[in-house]
Parts: C-alpha cells; structure tokens; sequence
DNA sequence: ACCAGGATCTTTACAAGTCC
DNA sequence: GGACTTGTAAAGATCCTGGT
C-alpha cells in the first residue's frame, strides 16, 4: 500500500474493518488518477481538480451523498498523511467540502389524497361553511397572507358558476361544489362588518380584524384529526403547497406555469422544485 | 445561473381568554 | 369543567435581492 498509509491507520489503532475500507478507497482513488493520467502521476501532481473529479464520478456512479463524504474524508486522511510526512508539499484536498446532505422537503401527503379529503369535508354535516371555504382555498395553494383578501376582491358570476378571487399576485376560480360552498360563506360574510372576507376577532378591540393565523390553522388540523392517520403529519399550508408543486411538475408542467399557480417567482418555484425532483430521485434509488 | 444574507412569512408551543 | 378561540413569542422556513 502506497506510502505507508496502511501502517499508519494501524499504528493508530483503526479496527480492521475500518482499515480495509481505507484501503479500498485509496485504492480506487489511486487507480483513478492512474487511469486519467497514464503517465504514472506523483502524490504532488495531484491538484484540487482531481479530486473534484474522482469524487464526482462517484456520484454519478450512484454512490450516495454520505457513502460519497464518507469516500472524501478518507482522502482527506490520506492526504493530510502525506502532508505530515513531507510527501506534498500543499494539501491539495483541504479545501474541499463535503457534499451537502439536504433534507429534502418530501410531500407527506399527496395532491390526490388531499382532494379525497376535500370532497369528504365538503360532505361534513359538522363543519362550518367557514371551515369548509378555508379548506377548498388551501388545496388551491393558498399561504396564510393570502387568506387576508377583501371583499371587493370577489367576483361571482352566477351565469357560468364561477368565483374569481383576486389575490395579491394570482386570481383563483372557484368551480361547482366548492363555487358554492364558497359562495354559500362568502354570503354569510357580507354581515361581518369588515372589509375582509375571512376575519378573526380581536379581543382587546373587540372588532373583526383580518384572519389570524391560528384561526386557519385551527381548521386545518381539527382537518387532519378528522381525517388523517395518528401518525401522518398534520396538514399545513405549506405542506399542501408541497403537493400542489409536486402534482403539477408530475404532470409536467413548466416551472414558470407552476410559479404562477402558487404565485411565487420563477427562481424559487425552480429552486423549490429542484428539491423536491432530487427528493424523489434519491427515494427511488434507495 | 447560483449563492449568501436578510426581510418576511409560517409554524409551533404554550398561555390565557371565551363560551356553553 | 371542558372545548374551543385567540394571543404572543420564538424558532424555523421561505422568498427575494443583489452580488458574482
């Protein structure tokens, strides 16, 4: 073994079993660099990119990104052994870092299972119009600030059976049932003193305000007790966002067309989105 | 095209109120 | 008393901006 690397680990006490992975990982690393440069390169010939190189490769080879980091810190041994004991005269590899390890966002509940949801809400004799109207939004993709829209922003056209809401940067329809349901709320509304179509009381003023925060996520989870299993997450507005995205890129749609159905920019749709393709990937390979 | 930094928005957890 | 609402603060995540 090159250089006396083996000895060393085994003068530091390394186990056996960590020690032959050592090994094989130089080995491979070697034969790399052997087989990239027939012209039998030196430990000091080796540069950053090499490294950059062999380590990438293992990706592609469907490595994971841990097995990868794990590969890289073993180099990292490798060549610090070899700085020590003056065989380089830089460090070629210190400067590179690990792989990030991302926890990919995963979609815990699908845009499928979140409509069976729905169309079981909207049949729930319990539930306000109000619950329901909040729950038929969310599953348009609707964030907290967007449930803070006023009354003129509303426009129901009895002809053809459709709501439009205006929000901030995206106007939502309304179709059918859930047109009803809404609309059936948004009448009840119009005596609510506020501009505001969805309010929640302020207690100190004693008047009806914009939506709380709680009083949506209320809803939302006496939802998920309702109808989710104990040991799914409960649904947010985040995590029905979540879906949505996923859905529409299943279904292959562009990410400017997805960024203007949830109403954010282009980058972060794609950015989003990336990981939750990278998500998926890494789910199937394992 | 990509990243860092920070503004802004969401979620969580718990406290404290209201209503029946 | 118990169920349900509302409030607050702090942690966490997202999103945009501006630089490279």
């Amino acid at each position: 073994m090159p250089y006396g690397f083996i000895r060393h680990l085994e003068d530091k006490g390394y186990s056996e079993e960590t020690i032959l992975s050592y090994e094989k990982v130089t080995n491979n690393f070697i034969n790399f660099i052997a087989s990239v440069y027939p012209e039998n390169k030196e430990p000091f010939h080796i540069n950053p990119s090499d490294i950059k190189n062999y380590l990438d490769l293992q990706l592609k080879s469907d490595k994971s990104v841990g097995t990868v980091n794990k590969e890289l810190a073993i180099l990292k041994t490798f060549f610090n052994f070899l700085w020590e004991t003056n065989k380089i005269p830089v460090d070629p590899i210190v400067k590179i870092k690990r792989f990030k390890v991302q926890t990919f966002p995963e979609v815990d509940v699908s845009f499928e299972e979140i409509n069976t949801i729905l169309q079981k809400v909207l049949l729930n004799p319990e539930y306000t119009t109000l619950r329901k109207s909040i729950f038929i939004l969310a599953t348009k993709g609707l964030k907290t600030s967007d449930y803070r829209f006023k009354k003129d922003y509303v426009q129901d056209s009895i002809q053809d059976d459709r709501v439009k809401i205006k929000l901030r940067n995206r106007v939502i329809q309304l179709e059918g049932k859930e047109a009803s349901y809404f609309r059936e709320y948004f009448y009840e509304a119009m005596f609510n003193d506020s501009d505001y179509v969805f309010t929640t009381r302020q207690r100190k003023q004693k008047i009806n305000g914009p939506i709380q925060v709680m009083s949506i996520l209320n809803h939302l989870r006496a939802i998920s007790v309702d109808y989710l299993p104990e040991d799914t997450q409960q649904l947010t507005l985040l995590s029905i966002r979540r879906s949505i995205a996923f859905k529409l890129y299943k279904e292959k749609h562009s990410i400017q067309s997805i960024a203007k159905a949830l109403g954010i920019e282009e980058s972060t749709a794609s950015n989003y989105l990336k990981n939750l393709v990278v998500g998926t990937q890494m789910a199937k390979s394992t």
